[in-house]
DNA sequence: GGCTAACGTTAGCCGCTCCAACGATTGAGT
DNA sequence: ACTCAATCGTTGGAGCGGCTAACGTTAGCC
């Protein structure tokens, strides 16, 4: 056995709205990177791909903005991405600067793969809640979001 | 000005609950840090004064138990409460591989003005919802850990 | 043409969680 | 009484995720 006694967490905390939205984060990023990492992916590569097949090709810089991947983190991310053929990195002929970034047919593929991984992944995280508490959640969670975001351009924040 | 055009997440991405759960942490996390950062503590710092509040002097152990902090992270959190003279470690004479930790009085009058501020940080958090709204969301996010938590002594997790 | 700004990229920091190992100590088994 | 396993506190370090700083390159503006 390990420890047992009283290992009661004082309601004082549990009940701490923080803390809750810790704890469910938490468990909610393990359960998607499990799920992803069965196929070899990440949730950063979910988010490119579908930012991709969202809006068409696209500069880095567009997607960063699009999934909310940091600008330095990207570059790994299309990295990966690209060396298993999912997506085509080519500089862009009209702005030398930029590289455009393309979906490959075998990625559009291999998104469909992952949103069933994904999917499956928040039915089990949400799987004690029913369908109306489960868009009550959603609900509640858009407005905090909504109300803490930036909006502008300008994210300061993750996008996990 | 930074990027504008089209900033726009794709609604598959922003509506996603694990996403949503990692931002509204992110955000929570973030204004709690703040708030308790103001007065010289850190949320641990909170956690492991309400559990002694709560259920009296208890050793490294138990408190770990009780907070959800590691038992490495733990020492370090004891030491900056002891250095400043928030709580008290001794030997515990009953059994010499403990350390009795105890809540010292001022520990308990910072652990009242920590309660202040941290209550100020989860207000300005849940801001945008109404008090029933706010009722649903801890009961639903309660209902979500206690699902995926491990319930029995060994928490795996996190604990924020 | 020279200044400013955007782009992609690299390197590194910081905070957090967790694991492995250790010396000291205890309790149980026989 | 002695051995053995387990617990406690502690240390060091691995790993990850998000972020900043800087650089060379390229574009656009006046």
């Amino acid at each position: 056995m390990t420890t047992d006694e009283s290992g009661a967490v004082p309601a004082r905390l549990r009940n701490l709205p923080s803390r809750l939205l810790g704890q469910a984060s938490t468990h909610a990023q393990r359960l998607v990177a499990e799920a992803l990492g069965g196929a070899d992916a990440r949730k950063w590569h979910y988010a490119a791909l579908v930012a991709l097949e969202e809006s068409g090709p696209a500069s880095q810089a567009a997607l960063s903005g699009r999934t909310g991947i940091h600008r330095s983190d990207l570059v790994a991310v299309i990295n990966e991405l690209a060396e298993r053929e999912l997506v085509e990195r080519a500089p862009d002929p009209g702005d030398r600067r930029r590289n455009v970034v393309t979906l490959t047919p075998l990625g559009r593929r291999r998104l469909r793969k992952l949103e069933h991984l994904l999917d499956a992944a928040q039915e089990e995280l949400l799987s004690p809640l029913s369908h109306q508490e489960r868009e009550q959640l959603v609900h509640l969670l858009g407005r905090l979001v909504a109300h803490h975001a930036p909006a502008d351009g300008t994210m300061g924040a993750d996008g996990r």
